[in-house]
RNA sequence: GCGCCCGUAGCUCAGCCGGAUAGAGCAGCUGCCUUCUAAGCAGCGGGUCGCGGGUUCGAAUCCUGCCGGGCGCGCCA
């Protein structure tokens, strides 16, 4: 219970309680940032309101019952009844010591865990991923991350695109060119070069468009033979996708995949219960539910088509399979469904029907974390199609060029060996396209700007990296390891004092990052510390500060810095590298 | 037509569970390396928060109507 705001919370909810009764407890003390103090209260304002007295007055009362002894200096009153607090450098100063001995930084470990479903990454099997996937698997890991770290029950779940019409393509392209041929290894190493060749086929050859839907009907009757290419095809394409997930540090393994497949065999009963439940209807031949407030172009309904009019079942009835099974077989309570802002009203529509047919409990919450567009220089979607799409592989081969051309021109680096060279160009590289998508909101599309992202100023991966580099050098420099630091942390100079506040705040941010899944929050207060910290750094010699007690003070302010910065930034799943 | 999102400094974006003078980065300008990594620090200039109403003691923030832009909306996923 560091974040001073929490702290002043309490004590001004008692101080309501006593000065105007214990109704009056419940009320938000309104504890907000100040620029006139370190935090002001402004429930005196429509307290005075509700009172019929003069806010200042209310306030005056209010701080007569109010108890901070030793955490803030007198409270004042000001402008139309503010009430400001500025805390007592002492009380920073421990409570940042505390945290230095708090493994958990200042997060509480979840009350009340909650088993939550993180959809995410989800790309299609035999194409390869663009900038689209990665932000989705970027954005997606880091929200598994924070709550895992919150003390929640995670489940990863990577929906992966592997089943419908395409795969009879894909299928029999495997087939003609061969499963040891080089040609199916592109499935390991370029698969969108395998997927095109095969609808070039398919378009240009009707003898194997006849085939490839054969094989789509063979594949949904579960024919053997045709069930063991499909698996090969999914190794291949797992193998694939481990290679860009290590690469990018990203958490998901093969156990995490549960594709559209998985669900192929609950769409039958899927769509029968809804039927028998009278949900479902017949329109133009196809088996449709009507959620109510749900109207199309001309104020007709919209239907969400559960069984096609050829009988098959589409992408809505396996959505609504999934939501059961995260329900009746995970015991999902929430679920966060990382996906693309495009899919909104689909996900409004497949929640509402299954609350309507009583699949989705009000106790669970699912979510649609709305994934913005990636957009062009020239403010256009990116798109496969046009072939103007940035290939992941290329991307983050760029991303470690360029982080590599960097350090090859810093005098520090001549002293590190190739290898190490090479590792830190890949941390810095990753960690910069990775915090690039992170520190946007997620919900806004962002364009893509490759200077931008690969920038090594500013709000980026590498000046977080950069400031933790920094901290290990001291120590380094010192010979001690950050540990070794345990002295009572001092506030005297502003940089210090600032430094040391803000460090408070980890837990308050988690928590918001854990309610709103929202990383960008995170990378915003990270990037604030480093800044404090950089300041800090110019203003106050450590190693060489004019005595003991205030070198070992800084020391473990230091040891405080780098241990939030490195669990923030392994929380958003940025590698940090030990030296830049 | 309906739904979702967006419109904040020259550019890219935060802030939007209402609070006192709207923030950051980049770009521009000025300083700072014999002292722990200058990928840095200190400072300056730069904004009718798309427009109009409304609610409120108080609106970038909430409601509403416009304007402008993006995305989606029946058998692809």
């Amino acid at each position: 219970m560091a974040d001073p705001q929490q702290v002043l919370d309490a004590r001004v909810r008692d101080a309501l309680g006593a000065a105007f009764g214990a109704e009056y407890r419940g009320l938000d003390p309104l504890i907000r940032p100040s620029s006139f103090a370190d935090l002001q209260a402004n429930v005196a304002l429509p307290l005075g309101k509700r009172l019929g007295r003069p806010p200042r007055e209310v306030a005056a009362e209010l701080i007569g019952h109010l108890d901070v002894g030793g955490i803030c200096a007198e409270p004042t009153v000001s402008g139309p009844g503010f009430i400001n607090f500025t805390l007592l450098d002492d009380w920073i100063a421990g409570e940042a010591g505390d945290l230095l001995a708090d493994p958990r930084l200042g997060v509480p470990l979840a009350a009340e865990p909650r088993t939550v479903v993180v959809e995410y990454s989800s790309p299609n099997i035999a194409k390869e991923m663009h900038v689209g996937h990665l932000r989705t698997t970027i954005v997606g890991d880091a929200i598994a991350r924070v709550l895992d770290f919150a003390g929640h029950h995670v489940i990863r779940d990577n929906h992966v695109g592997d089943w419908g019409t395409p795969f009879g393509m894909l299928i029999e392209h495997l087939l003609d060119v061969g499963e040891e041929s080089a040609g199916a290894q592109l499935l390991r190493t370029d698969p969108n070069t395998f997927y095109a060749a095969a609808r070039a086929k398919f378009d240009a050859d009707p003898e194997f468009a006849g085939r490839s839907r054969e094989r789509v009907v063979k594949l949904q009757s579960g024919d053997p033979a045709t069930m063991r290419l499909w698996d090969e095809l999914m190794e291949l394409s797992r193998a694939y996708l481990r290679g860009i997930y290590r690469l990018l540090r990203v958490t998901l393994t093969d156990d995490d995949i549960r594709g559209e497949s998985f669900y192929n065999d609950m769409l039958a009963d899927t769509a029968a219960e809804l039927i028998a439940m009278g949900l479902a209807t017949d329109s133009d031949g196809a088996t449709c539910v009507f959620p109510p407030g749900f109207t199309g172009r001309d104020g007709t309904p919209l239907p969400v088509i559960i069984r096609k009019r050829d009988g098959g079942y589409n992408y809505s009835t396996t959505d609504l399979a999934t939501v059961r099974y995260r329900v009746d077989k995970l015991n999902a309570d929430r679920a966060i469904y990382v996906v693309g802002s495009e899919q909104a009203l689909h996900f409004q529509m497949i929640f509402a029907v299954a609350r309507l047919a009583g699949w989705l409990p009000d106790t669970a919450s699912f979510e649609h974390a709305k994934i913005g567009l990636v957009l062009g220089t020239d403010g256009n979607r990116l798109r496969t199609r046009e072939g103007d799409t940035i290939k992941l592989s290329d991307l983050l081969a760029e991303g470690l060029g360029r982080a590599r051309g960097i350090l090859d021109e810093l005098e520090t680096s001549a002293e590190l060996g190739p290898q190490t060279l090479a590792a830190i160009a890949e941390d810095v590289g990753i960690g910069a396209i990775k915090y690039a998508d992170l520190s946007t909101a997620r919900d806004s599309g962002y364009v893509f700007d490759w200077d931008r992202m690969i920038s090594f100023r500013g709000n980026t991966g590498p000046y977080l990296q950069y400031a933790t580099t920094r901290i290990l050098s001291i120590f380094r420099k010192a010979g001690l390891a950050e540990t070794d630091a345990g002295a009572p942390i001092q506030v005297t100079a502003p940089a210090e004092r600032d430094l040391a506040l803000r460090l408070l705040g980890f837990g308050a941010v988690i928590a918001q990052v854990e309610q709103t899944a929202e990383p960008h929050r995170l990378c915003a207060y990270l990037f604030e510390v480093a800044s404090l910290f950089t300041a800090f750094y110019e203003h106050c010699p450590v190693l060489k500060a004019g005595d003991e007690a205030t070198r070992a003070a800084r020391l473990a302010l230091c040891a405080v810095t780098l241990r939030v910065l490195r669990a923030g930034l392994g929380l958003l799943g940025v590698p940090v590298p030990e030296r830049m």
